[in-house]
Parts: structure tokens; sequence; C-alpha cells
DNA sequence: GTAAATACTTGAGATACTAAGATAATTAGA
DNA sequence: TCTAATTATCTTAGTATCTCAAGTATTTAC
């Protein structure tokens, strides 16, 4: 259905409906790249960080994942194996371990966004910049009521554990 | 910074970054309501599937979520065991599970999303029906995107492996 | 110079998955 | 109407990845 033939009901409940797409395929989409990489997803998270906020550390990494220390060091095992990171001490405290990234792992993932970089420029080049200011502050938006929801319910579980 | 001061190419990035954002958080949101649900996100989308399209059947179930049967058999086990749902034999064809959704789920699900409901209400009444179609059509096309990229990729998979 | 704190690794145990085979019910063919 | 093949789910064994707690090495603070 044409979305000026929908009256306002119709046009938020698609609109909720699409949200909650883009989310589901989004995780689709980084499974299938993970895949390709033959990682999971858990490590492609993991060197997706490390690449974007390299140099980083074990235990750094951990809290940005949320997951243990013991995790991470599975984690980074995995990546080393397969060539697309290193460990390195930090030569300031010999207690860190720097993870760096490898080139082979850039030059492998680069391409798999290649094409969807190419088709969502596509897709904006269609939009005028006061259109996408308008999608872009829809998103912030939506994104920051996401996080206080979130901080709510965990909020929640807290207030339940406390009352004990 | 306010979007009125941004250049294209910043708006295409922070928009890039914010709908990355959006399904961050969105899985983040999902685990921390099936947290206060005492379950695992896999049970949770089952059980979402399950209220949304009952009544279905576990093969039908493990279909839509991609998992085998033997991890769809562990999923219902797990939520008949917190009574979210019920095992009933389909009369027409007494192989079949048919997974029936008890009000208790509905029940405990309901008030996890009213105040998320609320907020995002509310930040929807402050757009215009043009706005919001605009809002929609760009979601729409996007996941389709997503979609026939996520085909490529996994056609690629499919194709490595003939080769050899 | 020693005690406490920090950063990571290790190992045991828990959970949830897949793959393959078992069981039970249905369908199709001679 | 038997019988064989197919279908739907469950069971079991094996695997991967997580947490938690303890262990090791290094640094910091007194």
């Amino acid at each position: 259905m044409s979305t000026d033939l929908m009256n306002r009901d119709e046009l938020l409940s698609a609109l909720d409906q699409e949200m909650r797409k883009v989310s589901a395929q989004s995780v689709l989409f980084s499974q299938a790249v993970a895949e390709q990489l033959g990682i999971n997803s858990t490590d492609l998270e993991c060197l997706d960080i490390i690449n974007f906020s390299s140099p980083i550390t074990a235990g750094r990494l951990a809290d940005l994942t949320g997951l243990t220390t013991g995790a991470i060091t599975g984690v980074i095992d995995r990546l080393e194996k397969v060539g697309y990171v290193r460990r390195e001490r930090d030569p300031n405290d010999r207690r860190r371990v720097i993870i760096q990234p490898l080139p082979e792992a850039a030059q492998k993932i680069s391409p798999l966004f290649d094409s969807m970089a190419q088709a969502m420029s596509k897709l904006y080049s269609s939009y005028s910049d006061q259109e996408i200011a308008l999608i872009l502050d829809f998103a912030t938006r939506s994104n920051s009521i996401v996080l206080e929801e979130i901080a709510k319910l965990q909020g929640k579980e807290e207030a339940e554990a406390g009352e004990n």
C-alpha cells in the first residue's frame, strides 16, 4: 500500500513495524558478514570495536561489550588464530594486553560492505539535505527514548532485587 | 551538533551512525525485556512469534526462526516450564504440536512495553502525516536494501562452496 | 619493601546450539 | 489393505561460548 493512501494510524503502525525490521535485519546482516569471515557474531562485534577504537586493551573491550574478561580472552584467542588481530604487551603497563587489528582483517571486511554502501548511497541521493536532517532527527530521538527505556527496565530489576 | 549546522556529508555519516544504534539498542532492549521475564532472548523471540502467529506448530516456528527442530523442542520446554505456553496435540494430525500462548505471557509482557509505547507515541505526535510518511518510506527502502544485501552475502557463500 | 589493587588467563560448570538417529503418525502405492 | 515412504517432533551426543572463581604477573600505595 502506498503511503499516501494510509491514514495516520496505519502510517504509525507501519513505521513501528519497519523500525522493528531495521533491527532484526541488521542482526541477520551481521551474522551473514560473520559467516563470510569465518567467525561468530560476538567476535565480529569485537573486531568492529577493535578496528574502530584501536589501540584498545582487553579490559576496555570487556567493558564496551559487557562480556567478562574471561570471555574476552577467548574472543582474542579466536581472532588471533585466524589472523585478524595480534596481542601486544603494553610497554608502560605490562599487565595490559593491547589488541592490534591486522591489515588482513580490514582487507577481508571492507569488500563485504561495498555493495551495501553503494546501494545506501544511491538511496540517500534521492533525499534533500532537509529531509535527511528530518530522518536523522527522528532516529536520534528514537534512540534516546530506547536508551532511557533500557535503563528503566534494568533499574526495575535492581529495585526488585533490593526489595528482598 | 544541531543538524542545521551540518553539511551533507556530516548529515549522512551521522544518519549512518544513528541507524546502527537503532539496531544495537533494540537488541539491548530485547535482552532487558527477556531478563525481566526470566527467559533468554531466543525464547522471547519465539514467544513473540507464538503470540503474533498463534496458533502455530513447532515445525513452523523452527522455519520462522531458522532454528533446528531439536532447538525448538528446548525452547518450548523452557517456555512451558515457566508457564508462558502450553503444548497441544493437533487433533487433525497428531504428529504435530501446536504451541498455545497462555494469558500469563501477555500479562507479563505488555506492561514492559507500556512506558516505551507512551514515549514513542509522544515522539510521533510531533510529526505531520507527511513527515511520518517520509520516514516510513526511508525505513522501508533501507530494509529492502539490507534484505537484498543479506541475500547477496549468502549467495556468495553458496557460490564459493559450489566452486570446490 | 610489603600489602593491596589491577589486568589478564585458566579451568570448571552451565546453557543452548547442531546433527543425526529414534519414535510415532500420516500418506501413497501396489 | 498392507507396506513403504514421508513427515513432525523428540532424544542424545558432541560442540561452542558464556560466567564465575581462582591463579599469575605486574603495578601502585603506604
